[in-house]
DNA sequence: GAGTTTGAAACT
DNA sequence: CAGTTTCAAACTC
């Protein structure tokens, strides 16, 4: 209403503008104004958020304002280097949130601007650092242990949080607007529906406001104009830069049952957890939120000019997401199953989206994931597995029934190695686990975080993302190109062919590499190169044809041409940090080549070389992240960081598995697969984790893959 | 559900 | 680093 008086007197000028508000037009459309906030609470500017939704009556600023706060997309891809999160305008626009009744000051857009979104997202880099996402006496819950962010320290529960801290608090409209209107519009990449809302409330209300089932969800605001930034914070965004759009969703069953009730303002005798006591409802939100982090990365072409893309052209329009490998299992045994029982229905679009996406990704004959205004996508192995899998999906589904964390059922090894599931996944046992003796609960966090450590300090590998499933897909010319991944370490099957779950390429439905030591490798997925220059070429078909109608289809993986097995992944590359968003040189990704490196090497592992490549090979503007330090992109540290060497020729047990792409053999130039950085996974051994964002990336357990297809 | 098989992880 | 043991998941019945 304050915006009112000014916003009309410019509609025609001050004569023009006393007679028309004289003038019954006039009242009857100040009397129509939706702007009428829903609560006297708000702020200024928690009224002034509400009212850009409803103002093209007047062309009013606040129009203006929307479009140079919304991140301009453009409509070249290739731009597309910048990572930034962008809608700060939902920083301010949502800023009204319905149940909170302390605005952030942050998000007070009294004076919108950019510096807005900038000042936004500072306060959530801090706000997360200190974020408590669940309290320490959560043995039953399904919690992640924040063994990335605060390794050295045991700063308590507060530091116990999503390892791939991405965490924005949606909440009010935003969540309303999020979870409930349009959860498929979001995901189909609309930045103008991301909406991103203040999560530094949550500073002041801490839990109460997640067990209110915000979402927890701090956008990632990189900036790809801001190298050292985003090395150091990576919510650090200059507001001056046109923003990609990239939201990180966290996955929270506990979403926003209250906050949505009172978006909604309707009924909520419906809501799930109305009748839940805070505690269930943190239990609840304990559960997942510190599962996986669901990077959604919207980019594409979107003109802020255009109006707002209602819906995705499909589900496939989901351009991105990304889960860090080790949340598969999470994701699939946690998230998914608790998708069945009584989620929100944000939530539940959620899950759907994310099944959706590994249709997608999977059977590609239905989608055309990646087109111009997709990003490739990282796909939750497991999940993918789970849900290509009616077997194990119903198996999974089954076990959602009451115990919806349900994982490990380890009797000696107190789930404290890497035989825990749990464990290794970074996350701690649960109520639903089986196992008997745990020690991985937060009340032994020092053990577990020790444990970890020593671990971690034997190989640094221990805890990365089995499987790196990039999902990436080939655009409509390859249809039948398999979600692309590849084994990290590859297995070394015997028995098994490589056609059953013993084996983990099998498993994580990628094929073997050069990596793999498997004997008699049958992998249906995909077989190690040498496998095929060594003379089986003339197998392969045949081998495909086996698996395929066995194992594959228990796998239910589609079927796909036995010369996609091999290429499968198409040359991309990060653009430099995990929450960096894909960066595409062109708008049409480009039809590979060449066979792709059998190797995908995650973030720690990436080599220097395969930045180098990138840049050589990626002359579109990945933003600054070219310059990302390296430090974001490899673990210097680490002893697998830089040029390493890959894997032997003849499969034979080498150094971990890492920059693949520069060291196949098979490079031929070209297109090139480079993960620049695959946020890793935990490091404890490693050193830094400034944030909960993971900033100083050497270890962040869960965290997108940032994949980027060259040029 | 119990027993077997399997291969990764851990250990030596 | 290689061989062996331990372990828990996958699998079979």
């Amino acid at each position: 209403m304050e915006m009112d008086t000014p916003e009309r007197s410019k509609v025609g000028g001050a004569p023009l503008a006393n007679k028309f508000e004289d003038s019954p037009v006039y009242s009857f459309i100040n009397n129509l104004s939706p702007i009428q906030p829903v609560k006297s609470t708000y702020t200024t500017s928690s009224v002034q958020a509400y009212q850009p939704l409803s103002f093209s009556i007047f062309t009013s600023p606040h129009a203006n304002l929307q479009k140079a706060l919304r991140p301009q997309l453009r409509d070249d891809v290739t731009e597309a280097s910048a990572t930034e999160i962008g809608p700060n305008k939902d920083c301010t626009e949502n800023s009204a949130q319905p149940n909170t009744q302390t605005a952030p000051p942050a998000f007070e857009p009294t004076d919108i601007n950019s510096e807005s979104s900038t000042k936004c997202l500072l306060n959530e880099a801090d706000k997360c650092t200190d974020f408590d996402a669940g309290s320490p006496d959560h043995n039953t819950t399904c919690r992640t242990f924040n063994t990335n962010f605060r390794p050295e320290t045991s700063e308590g529960p507060s530091q116990r949080k999503n390892l791939f801290a991405s965490e924005t608090v949606t909440s009010g409209e935003c969540k309303d607007e999020v979870l409930d209107s349009d959860w498929d519009y979001l995901l189909s990449g609309n930045p103008d529906d991301l909406l991103i809302c203040d999560p530094s409330t949550e500073g002041e209300e801490g839990s109460d406001k997640l067990d209110d089932g915000g979402t927890v969800s701090y956008p990632f605001l990189i900036n790809n104009t801001q190298p050292s930034g985003v090395e150091s914070h990576m919510l650090l965004g200059d507001a001056n830069q046109s923003p990609d759009v990239f939201v990180s969703v966290t996955t929270d069953t506990g979403l926003n049952g209250e906050m949505h009730e009172k978006a909604q303002g309707g009924d909520t005798s419906n809501m799930t957890h109305k009748e839940e006591t805070p505690q269930q409802r943190g239990m609840r939100r304990r559960c997942l939120v510190f599962d996986p982090s669901i990077s959604v990365t919207f980019r594409g072409k979107m003109n802020s000019d255009s109006p707002k893309p209602r819906k995705p052209p499909a589900m496939p329009a989901l351009p991105g997401i990304g889960l860090h490998l080790n949340s598969l299992t999470a994701v699939s045994k946690d998230v998914l199953n608790v998708g069945n029982k009584s989620v929100h229905k944000g939530q539940k679009k959620l899950l759907v989206a994310c099944e959706n996406l590994e249709c997608t990704t999977t059977a590609s004959q239905e989608t055309s994931l990646l087109g111009e205004e997709s990003s490739l996508a990282i796909v939750p192995l497991d999940a993918v597995v789970s849900h290509n899998s009616p077997k194990k999906r119903r198996k999974k589904a089954d076990s959602s029934d009451g115990d919806a964390c349900k994982r490990c059922s380890c009797k000696k090894s107190k789930c404290l190695k890497l035989y825990c599931e749990c464990f290794a996944a970074g996350v701690y046992c649960s109520e639903p686990c089986a196992c008997q003796g745990c020690f991985n609960k937060p009340i032994h966090e020092e053990t577990v975080l020790s444990t970890r450590k020593q671990i971690e300090f034997r190989n640094p590998l221990a805890f990365a993302p089995k499987v790196i499933h990039t999902g990436l897909e080939l655009g409509e010319e390859s249809n039948n190109t398999p979600a692309s991944a590849r084994h990290k370490r590859g297995c070394n099957c015997k028995k098994s062919n490589c056609l059953k779950k013993y084996c983990e390429c099998f498993q994580g439905g990628v094929g073997c590499s050069v990596n793999c030591r498997c004997e008699s490798c049958k992998n249906t997925f995909g077989r190690r190169e040498e496998f095929v220059q060594e003379g089986e070429e003339g197998n392969v078909e045949d081998n495909e044809e086996e698996g395929l109608e066995d194992s594959q289809e228990k796998a239910g993986v589609h079927n796909f041409d036995a010369h996609d097995l091999i290429p499968i992944t198409p040359p991309f590359e990060t653009c430099g940090t995990l929450l960096k968003l894909p960066c595409y040189s062109s708008a049409k990704p480009p039809k590979p080549t060449y066979t792709l490196p059998t190797v995908i090497s995650s973030g720690l592992y990436t080599s220097r070389t395969l930045i180098n490549l990138k840049n050589l090979t990626n002359p579109a503007p990945c933003g600054e992240n070219e310059d990302t330090p390296d430090r974001y992109l490899i673990n210097k540290d680490s002893p697998h960081s830089g040029v390493t060497k890959t894997s032997s020729p003849n499969g034979k047990r080498v150094s971990p598995p890492h920059s693949g792409a520069g060291a196949s053999p098979n490079r031929k130039g070209g297109r090139k697969l480079i993960l620049k950085s695959i946020p890793s996974f935990p490091s404890l051994a490693g050193d830094g984790f400034s944030d909960c964002f993971g900033n100083t990336q050497k270890g962040s357990s869960f965290g997108s893959t940032s994949i980027t297809r060259g040029p």
